[in-house]
RNA sequence: CGCGGGGUGGAGCAGCCCGGUAGCUCGCGAGGCUCAUAACCUCGAGGUCGCAGGUUCGAAUCCUGUCCCCGCCA
């Protein structure tokens, strides 16, 4: 293949990226760079996706221009990316003068099938804050099941869908009013005309099989419905022509940045967009989370094949992160921002932890902390840098020898791995890969031991020992190039050590003879517990994702928040203050604490008054929080309660808290206090 | 009977497509080495491969049934 063009989804500009948002980007770069290594002409484009509702509400908060925000928040975007050496040829933004002329192009071609009608629809409207509400932007009461707090689509407790217009007392994210029901003319595209030939393209071996199943099930076993692309104003996007006063919906004009970010590339690098988007020659690659499924498997290729583009050679879609076993939560710590993780860490470990665990399919990926710590440091660096760590020394007067000696056939071994850990890399296996790789290290390091080039003494066993160390290190710089797409940083000083830059796959077939070594520096430092915790640490927000869209501080805002707490637990009757006085509120520290193995929801904590004065407690928040986590920190418990006997042990007091039912949250005294101070 | 994914030694996984008495990493136990970032090497304990049937000379691998877990702003 002639050219090959890959894409990430685009990040949307309302939020910085994270961890999960990586993923993605890693998998992406991973595979872009074993193209390049290869020798094959391939580009990775990308862009922010800029428009739409929720950075319209933004920025009137922030109290700037959309341009303003979106120009931030891509600048934010860019170092974070840099940050984990993810290696875009092109990254542009769907607010580009390129991507309003191929948003016309498109929809003129859409226009010319017919596909385009228009229809009537009632939409909610916040008329305090003067802007449609898409579903996400509305709560209230699920008309089925009557719970309250509902998106404006569907109900997170009986899982019924409905339109938003149905929600009972239905209440404006944005302002807090109760919205009006106003139609409003939307325009619409009809793919159903394109249903039997998406019948063939989801079954083409494009998509992963379970996908292709999914699409069927859920899709296309029906008619498929005219698709809503247009949004009235006010609106943050691109006006279309040839309607005024209605602007393409986000996801109409996000996948067609992908087109425009190419155009940019090819500007820049004198070619033609046609070579790179209507040619036989060039397979189009998209890489996308499971979330934005069915806009990239069915609306886009009804798109790309009515304007005449190519069709994507491979859509592959992967799953969400989870951190140790659960979704990220920004009260554990968990939801870990891009910019969080490079304060305290490399970002090769999590590189290379990722494609461990990357097998190209749609499962969804686990962090967990522990496990990132042992397997980098063990792989990484006890193994696979450990080659080069233990050689390089004696080596250094003299380089590397002259003729490449006899290893038993390690070399040639691995050599012939090659073919395999390309073929998995390819599949985007990259945990293959990895394992490939570092039975590898194994045998080079079993080598090392057997040969002991450290016993190797005096200049009648000089030779020898130059022998053992020159397969020793090309055995480490095999390795550095399959491992080069993963660790591109870690490749480079390798290069420089070995004094052969690595560039082409073709490298790890050929030893290297003769050459100068230069002085051994560590490659990578080991992870650092404290790091994993301090990064963890600065994650942790109190407040969940409770507050309604962000305010800016410099702005000044108090959000609004809703009243269903208070009207499910309703405010008790008065009290005095000598009611109040009866009970004895301290600070306190938790020194320890465990899980009852036998409860549910019980951890058992034991708590430090100061001094000696110490209490065992009970506390009904287990699952809330990682018993780990607590230790050490300070928390508010009632200290004069009567003890009481449980199944477990005897609980001696009681620890605050708010919520309740998994939803539970410590109180926090402020910064300064000391175990046992009372709270007056 | 919604769809999909999964259940393999303490944890995380590979093997399953193309059936031949179970493998890797971490952890654990013992020993070795001392070049190396408490790294490396050897040996060991630990699994009737969710359960029940079936096919077969033989099944983690194929078939049937069943239980459990996870995801479905997929």
């Amino acid at each position: 293949m002639a050219r090959i063009l890959v894409t990430s989804a685009l990040p949307y500009a309302n939020g910085p990226i994270h961890l999960g948002h990586l993923v993605e980007y890693i998998q992406t770069d991973i595979w872009v760079r074993f193209q390049k290594l290869h020798g094959r002409r391939c580009i990775y484009v990308c862009a922010d996706d800029t428009h739409g509702t929720a950075i319209m509400i933004r920025a009137r908060q922030e109290g700037v221009r959309e341009e303003d925000l979106i120009a931030r928040m891509q600048q934010a975007h860019l170092a974070d990316f840099s940050g984990f050496q993810i290696a875009f040829d092109n990254y542009g933004s769907t607010h580009s003068a390129e991507n309003r002329a191929f948003c016309e192009e498109i929809w003129q071609a859409l226009r010319h099938d017919d596909l385009v009608s228009e229809k009537e629809v009632e939409q909610l409207y916040d008329s305090a804050a003067g802007t449609f509400l898409a579903d996400r932007f509305v709560r209230g009461t699920c008309p089925k099941c009557k719970a309250p707090d509902q998106y404006g689509d569907s109900c997170d407790k009986c899982g019924a869908h409905y339109d938003a217009t149905d929600l009972i007392d239905p209440k404006s994210k944005h302002s807090g009013a109760t919205p009006e029901i106003r139609k409003a003319k939307h325009l619409f595209v009809g793919i159903e005309r394109l249903h039997a030939f998406l019948d063939q393209w989801t079954t083409s071996g494009a998509l992963q099989t379970e996908i292709s199943n999914y699409l069927k099930g859920h899709f296309l076993h029906e008619p498929l419905r005219d698709w809503d692309v247009s949004r009235p104003a006010p609106y943050f996007g691109f006006e279309i022509p040839d309607s005024p006063g209605n602007y393409w919906y986000v996801w109409f004009d996000a996948p067609i940045g992908y087109i425009a970010s190419t155009k940019q590339w090819c500007d820049r690098h004198n070619e033609q967009l046609g070579d790179w988007w209507r040619s036989d020659e060039t397979e189009v690659h998209h890489f996308i989370g499971k979330d934005i499924t069915y806009f990239h498997t069915l609306f886009w290729p009804a798109m790309l094949k009515t304007a005449g583009y190519n069709l994507p050679k491979k859509v592959h879609i992967h799953g969400f992160l989870t951190v140790n076993g659960q979704k990220m939560a920004k009260s554990k710590g968990t939801f870990i921002k891009a910019a969080a993780y490079l304060e305290q860490l490399d970002p090769a470990y999590l590189r290379y932890y990722y494609a461990s665990k990357l097998g190209g399919n749609v499962e969804d990926l686990d962090l967990n902390l522990d496990e990132f710590l042992t397997k980098v440091n063990s792989d990484i660096v006890g193994k696979f840098v450990n080659l080069a760590s233990r050689t390089a020394n004696f080596v250094r007067k003299s380089g590397l020898a002259k003729v490449y000696p006899d290893d038993g056939g390690l070399f040639a071994a691995a050599a012939h791995d090659g073919a395999a850990i390309a073929e998995a890399y390819e599949a985007c296996d990259f945990a293959k890969a990895m394992r490939l790789i570092m039975t590898a290290a194994d045998r080079a390091n079993k080598f090392i031991d057997e040969n002991a080039p450290w016993n190797l003494r005096g200049p009648e066993q000089a030779a020898r020992q130059l022998d053992v160390c020159t397969i020793g290190l090309n055995l480490f710089r095999q390795l550095a190039v399959y491992l080069a797409p993963v660790l591109p940083k870690m490749a480079q000083d390798i290069g420089e050590f070995m004094n052969g830059a690595l560039t082409h796959w073709s490298q790890s077939q050929q030893p290297l003879v003769g050459t100068p070594v230069d002085k051994f520096q560590h490659l990578m430092q080991r992870v650092d517990q404290k790091k994993i915790d301090a990064m963890v640490a600065a994650s942790a927000e109190p407040d969940p994702a409770t507050a309604p869209a962000a305010p800016a501080p410099s702005a000044g805002n108090v959000p609004t928040d809703g009243d269903e707490a208070l009207k499910a637990e309703p405010l008790t009757a008065e009290c005095t203050v000598d009611d109040l006085a009866k009970i004895d509120l301290r600070v306190c520290r938790i020194i320890a604490a465990e899980e009852v193995a036998e409860a549910k929801k019980l951890l058992k904590l034991t708590i430090s008054l100061g001094g000696d004065t110490r209490r065992t407690v009970f506390a009904g928040i287990k699952g809330c929080y990682d018993p780990a986590k607590l230790v050490g920190k300070l928390y508010i418990c009632v200290a004069n309660l009567a003890p009481r006997k449980m199944k477990f042990g005897l609980s001696e007091g009681m620890m605050l808290a708010a919520g309740g039912e998994g939803d539970v949250h410590l109180l926090i005294p402020d910064e300064g206090s000391k175990p046992g101070q009372r709270i007056h």
